[in-house]
Order: structure tokens, then C-alpha cells, then sequence
DNA sequence: GCTTGTCCTGCGGGAACCCGCAAGTCAGTG
DNA sequence: CACTGACTTGCGGGTTCCCGCAGGACAAGC
């Protein structure tokens, strides 16, 4: 049985070592890498069955990387570590784990006894773990309260790359009014509205909903360059 | 001599420790808070003069705290210990640097040695450490190349947070053809113009501006809050 | 069948935005 | 002094955005 860890910082990467080597005896090799891309080639190199990873990194975001490797080979199971539940992140990977693939995901400020039990429980056992805080998170984007519904993320990505109403319209194969009742549907969601008071302090709505978007925490900086990345790919079919 | 350590990471903060006993053997207590809010009110309690800190924290982020520390006591000697040389960071932390100050910003991924050499020297030789690719962030920014010059970050963060010209230019006390006048100066600085090609892949300026500046981490969703919070104060005056 | 709810679409207008043109201020320099 | 360069302001118009109103498509339920 062979591990793959791909963590940045050396030393949560070394921390890692130590915490899949004493939870899986089993465990053979333990290989490293420092960053998304060098974990892509790794991966593929090691044809990886069992990977722990971190999802901020430096020159390739895991999120990134995870879904190369999952698109190779499926059946990989990985673990995610990360310092944050934002919902950024947790819909990122949500967005990308494959039809039955099994996964876990748990935050940094866990104990090391959960995550040695994470460990076994998505390597050997073939079960999800996924730490509860971010189990909220991905409740509350599902649920009826004040989370976006995936027609609402997509548009608001969209506007959060720049895209004029009518580029979006075309890009999505919708007219251009469909697209701008949406937007209003996003702007009633992230509560972006005027207070009706006095003249001052009003916003342009459309790039107040990024602002709070990024406030709240529901997009960041990578989902965006995730997004530019997609729409690049677009144009230049 | 005593050194307080703001960090939340657990194990980066046991690292910071060891780090500093061994540098500094003059110091004789080290004390460790997990965020920039506990931070700040243990540096307010133990009148701390030697602080190392991280810039990115869940609770309360290193730049808010060190700007409070700072306020109350302009001569405490902050050490950042940080992941990243992002442009948002490096700029938000010397806006608040008071003058003649001595600080220091070392990056999370130099050695060992680089630390300790930096402790010693902001703590006791009082001299200002700055990693050299911090510096060369630093440079790009005044330097006559594609950064931003003030009144163009200061545009930015504006339209960022999602206010009108019109808002703008009364906060800032400028007409509004000025505002506009900025907006396309930041718009050629951030090298947003519509490729005059065909009618599609059109942008939104506005929105755009801000897609670039937060992948070219100019910007990212902390100095959004802090400027957030500081439009806030204003308001509510 | 009728109703109710949800989603897409068109029209139209008022506001905001993008931006070229021109004129004015103010500093520094020959 | 005139001249250049950087910054500010006003005007005007073409475009895009925000959004109310109204109509049509489709599914679910009494």
C-alpha cells in the first residue's frame, strides 16, 4: 500500500508522514509532494490509489490537481486536509468529486486521533469522512436557508470573472433578460439591496455582490482563477 | 526580555517557539495566543515590545492586529512570519507601519536559520528584515512598472466593495469625472481593455478590474473587509 | 379543467457607467 | 515668461445595467 501526500507547507507535510506511517501499518511508501503540480505527474507516475492532500497550495491548488487525478483513475482515494471550511472550497470539491468516489475531508485543527481515523476509515474502509464543520457548510449551500442554488453560484461566478450580461447570456445559451432576472435572484440572496434611505451610500450592485460574496466567504480568489481557466478553455476551442 | 507569538496554527506556533528560545537565550518568556483578537489583548496586558506574528488568521487577521498594537505602542518590534509575498499583504502592511518603526517580514518557507538571524536582528539590533522577494513585491508596487500607484489601489479597493462613482467621489471629495478618470487609469494599469476583436467576450470593466486585481494578488478578501469595516466607521461616525 | 408555482422571455425606461474632447489649475524647468 | 506634464473638472452621448410589468411554457395538485 502506497501513500501519496501533497502538502506545501513542509511542516504539516512532515506531520502528515508521521500521521499516515502510525495510523496505516500497513502502509509501505509514503511519497511527497510540494505542490499541486508535482502531485498531478507524482500521481500518475506512482499510479496512486491512496492520496492526502492540502487544497491552498502555491502553485497548484488542490482542488485542481484532485481533479486531474480523480479524471485519470476514478477509484482514487483522497483525503482532504485543509485550514478552511469556506463554502468556496467545500462546493469546489463537491463540484468535482466523481460519481462514487470515496473521499474525506478535515480541517487542520483537528485532533491527531481523528485524523489517523479519517485516514483508516477512507483508506481501508472505503467510507466518506467529512469533519461536521464542513458537513455545515455543505448543508446550508443545499438547504432552503440564505445559500445560493448552483443557477445562482454559476451566474455569480460568471459576473465575478467580468462577463457582461450578454456574454453570460451566450456563453449559457440564455437570453439576456433570463440572465438578469437571475441576477436578481443573486442580489436577494446576498441581501445587496439599497437601504431605500438617504441618497449616499449606495452601491453598484453587481460588484457589491462579489464583495460580499468574498466577505462571506462563498467564492475566493481560486474559484476564480479556476473559472477564468474554464472560460479561456471555452474560447479557444 | 519578553516575546509574544501570535499564530494559529498549533504546529507553526511550537515551531515559532522553539525558534525563538533557541535565537534569543536573553529571552526568558515566551507567551503564544492563537488569533489577532487574543493577540491584541495580550500584547495590551503584558506591554509586549518583541511580537511575531502571522498575517493570515481566521479570527482576527495579523494586519488589523498589528495595526491596534501598533496604535498603543508605536515602538513594539513585529517580526511577520507569513506564507505568502501577495501584493495585498506586503501593501497592507506598510500602510500601517508607523514611522520609524522596525519590523521585519520573512516568508513561511525560508530556513531555519533566516528566522532565527531575523528574530535577532528586529529584536536586538532593532534593524528591518524584509525577505528579498517581499522586497522585490515591494519595488514592483512604487517602481514605474505595471504596479498601482496609490490613488489607483485606493480606487481599487473602492470599486471593490461595490460603491458608485457617484459614492465614490463624495467620500473622497473629488468630482465625479475625476473617480471616472482613475477608474481608466486603473483599467490600463490592470490591462482590462476589450480585445476590439468581434462582438463577443466582452467585458464589464468594473467587475473585471477586480477579477484581475485578485488573480494578480493586488487584492484579496481581507483588505476587502478591512476597507469593509473601515467604510463602516465612516458612515456611522 | 382550473389554479398555483416556477422558470424563461420581451419591452421599455431611468439610472449608472465608459470615455472622447476640451478647458482649467498647479508644479517644475529652460 | 512660456512650456510641458500631471491632475482635476465639465459636457455630451453611446452603451450597459437595473428592474417593473406582462406574457408564455411546463409541472404539480385540488
Amino acid at each position: 500500500m502506497k501513500v501519496l501526500i501533497i502538502e506545501d507547507d513542509a511542516l504539516h507535510r512532515s506531520y502528515l508522514n508521521e500521521a499516515v506511517r502510525s495510523a496505516l501499518p500497513e502502509c509501505d511508501a509514503v511519497t511527497e509532494s510540494e505542490n499541486g503540480r508535482l502531485g498531478e505527474v507524482e500521481a500518475r507516475k506512482l499510479r496512486a490509489e491512496f492520496v492526502v492532500m492540502d487544497l491552498q497550495m502555491n502553485e497548484r491548488n488542490g482542488i485542481e490537481a484532485a481533479r486531474t487525478i480523480w479524471r485519470e483513475r476514478p477509484d482514487t482515494k483522497i483525503l482532504f486536509w485543509s485550514n478552511y471550511s469556506d463554502e468556496a472550497y467545500v462546493r469546489g470539491v463537491s463540484r468535482i468529486v466523481p460519481e462514487g468516489a470515496t473521499y474525506g475531508y478535515v480541517l487542520k485543527s483537528t485532533s491527531e486521533e481523528r485524523l489517523k481515523l479519517a485516514l483508516r476509515s477512507v483508506f481501508l474502509e472505503s467510507q466518506c469522512v467529512i469533519d461536521r464543520e464542513v458537513r455545515g457548510i455543505q448543508q446550508k449551500g443545499m438547504g432552503s436557508g440564505h445559500g445560493l442554488s448552483d443557477a445562482e453560484y454559476e451566474i455569480l461566478v460568471d459576473v465575478a470573472l467580468g462577463l457582461t450580461d450578454k456574454t453570460i447570456a451566450s456563453r449559457k445559451k440564455l437570453s439576456l433578460r433570463t440572465v438578469q432576472n437571475r441576477l436578481q435572484q443573486l442580489y436577494e440572496k446576498l441581501e445587496v439591496y439599497q437601504e431605500d434611505g438617504d441618497d449616499e451610500s449606495r452601491y453598484n450592485l453587481r460588484t457589491r455582490a462579489v464583495a460580499v460574496a468574498l466577505m462571506r466567504r462563498v467564492l475566493n480568489a481560486s474559484a476564480v482563477e479556476r473559472a477564468e481557466r474554464d472560460l479561456q478553455d471555452d474560447a479557444g476551442y
